[in-house]
DNA sequence: GTCGCTGCAAAGTCTTTGCAGAGAG
DNA sequence: CTCTCTGCAAAGACTTTGCAGCGAC
């Protein structure tokens, strides 16, 4: 099984580049760098989990109980980043809408139907496929994603 | 491009297997064999496309209105069906949650981001490459979903 | 007949919006 | 200073639930 990955450790984008492309985009659009904004990018970025809006919003809390920030400014930051294709959403079956950075290295998703917990991977055969099987049928792909629903090693153990 | 497949008019399974399918389900549970939700299963059945539940509930109001079904009826009906995966439900960006009947022959979802259009496709090779990601990682598959994102074909004249 | 099902409307969720004060540029 | 942002709370959108009568078995 040679080129699958599910290392992701080594990020592709730094925070330092990603703050500042948050920057240049406010500042295209005439929109204000924020502090709570920051915090959403922040704390999105030092997250490895795939966050619920809702989530998300605990994590800022615990982590910066100072700024009080609302609900609200994290539904309005995700949305402005996912406009911006800065992060992306998924959503699995009943769990609801899950935000991750979309500025890692791109790669599928293998979700634990027992446990909820997902491994990201990459498969470059799969990928090669994809934009074969787009331009056989003469469609412009711009993106991508794909889920492997299943159950994950360590709930097998544990459920046998 | 040998072994992509588009052309889904060849159902894997008839209608009459279907309600039969279902019915013996609900005997299985002791539920009760109704109307409505005969009803859900005919349109989901008839419908070719990825339908919401409101936009499922529209459409049997339009061909039933003496039965006049409520939408707490289409989304518990919905609820039983997915629950036995005899429907499947898809949920893309904004667009809110799809159903379509899972009874038909496996398949990955092109997605036009510009009409919405959501085209079924199969690939041979991917749904092998998958199984074998799957076992590599210790993974117990049942189940998976890809979807491509792009313009398609129309769009792109259109757009043009 | 019994007991689950249905439509209706009310209650929940989750998400978005309006507003007045706070704060970035 | 101006004009956008923010938190709050209220409003919306979507989904689920409680209930009393209906209907499958």
């Amino acid at each position: 099984m040679s080129n699958i990955t599910t290392d992701f450790n080594d990020r592709t984008v730094e925070y330092e580049q990603l703050l500042s492309d948050f920057k240049v985009l406010l500042k295209k659009n005439t929109l204000k760098f924020t502090i709570q904004r920051e915090v959403v990018l922040e704390t999105l970025y030092n997250s490895d989990e795939h966050l619920t809006p809702e989530s998300l919003h605990r994590l800022i809390q615990e982590k910066f109980p100072e700024l009080s920030t609302g609900i609200a400014t994290v539904y309005r930051t995700l949305a402005l980043l996912e406009e911006s294709d800065m992060v992306t959403s998924l959503s699995f079956g009943a769990q609801g809408k899950k935000y991750e950075l979309g500025a890692k290295m791109h790669h599928d998703h293998m979700i634990c139907t027992v446990c909820g917990e997902i491994t990201e991977f990459v498969d470059e055969e799969i990928e090669e496929r994809q934009h074969s099987i787009a331009s056989a049928l003469d469609f412009k792909m711009s993106d991508h994603s794909m889920q492997i629903y299943g159950i994950c090693a360590n709930c097998q153990k544990t459920t046998k």
